[in-house]
DNA sequence: TTGTTTGCAAATACTTTGCATATGC
DNA sequence: GCATATGCAAAGTATTTGCAAACAA
């Protein structure tokens, strides 16, 4: 049993846990994403897909993608599809993002000021800066989210 | 002289080495993206300088913030505007990212995945991910520019 | 004066929403 | 059978492009 193999077990065990129904759509849109290693776009993923499952809709590959991150068996790498965001501060510094509501707070932290690339990215790129991105739930979120439970 | 008035000064001294004008409306939209301290979008930017500058248009702030970050005076944060990208990659890992092409490499480095995160990110974040994001050129990329170069 | 920049408008790209139909459990 | 998921179409949002007029150097 390879690799893959078990991953897409313990997504289907997960699904089921989580009550998701283990639709051919979502099978084979999550074979897709895992067997990609070029971090995928909505387009990519979608044209990989019809290949086998021609009436599949576009639709259906993005909300698929938006649910699996929401089920965490997947995740989003930058970009977010989210409008671009800028910030003129030059100085070397680290960000902490809140995954719930999208705050970015700039940090400093000299222990991650002086970090050594490994030598095979050291060798493809030609580094111009490296920073440290913390990602969790900040403490306005998760006061809400206690709130929520506690109405229910 | 105040931080914030030797970052314009630096800004203005570029803006001449680098051939580009130094319009109202750059200063203004510079001005604007040091003040804020909240990863501002084009549309944050355009309400804020609206207010001394009624006649300017979104555009010119939205094509002002890309040129500054081509310049180097300023950098976009996620989201890039792009598309959404995805990965079924769970394991904890690192990315590398070209600034020119955006392609993303992961990787695995020991070294990264115990980072200790400052006391005050650890009191405002639940964390949920640590991860380390490389930004360099690639080396295709690189050929590419020295064909340019050399054609010139 | 000259080339860059701006403002406007239209076009494009991407994402989201609403709803009827289909389907896994 | 029931709730969830899908496919389609339309709407919404963000970004990009082309071009004439305005402007910094």
């Amino acid at each position: 049993m390879t690799h893959k193999d078990r991953q897409r077990e313990r997504f289907e065990q997960q699904c089921r846990e989580q009550g998701m129904k283990l639709t051919p759509q979502r099978l084979i849109i999550y074979d897709a994403l895992i067997d990609a290693d070029e971090h995928p776009t909505v387009d990519m993923i979608y044209a990989r897909v019809r290949q086998t499952f021609p009436t599949i809709s576009l639709d259906t590959v993005h909300r698929t993608l938006v649910t699996f991150c929401e089920m965490g068996v997947a995740s989003m790498v930058e970009g977010t599809g989210s409008p671009k965001r800028f910030e003129g501060n030059l100085e070397l510094h680290h960000h902490a993002r809140c995954v719930q509501c999208g705050k970015i707070v700039d940090f400093y932290h000299q222990d991650y000021d002086n970090l050594t690339a490994p030598p095979d990215i050291q060798q493809e790129f030609s580094i111009l800066k490296k920073t440290v991105h913390i990602e969790g739930i900040c403490s306005t979120c998760r006061q809400i989210q206690q709130q929520d439970s506690s109405c229910s």
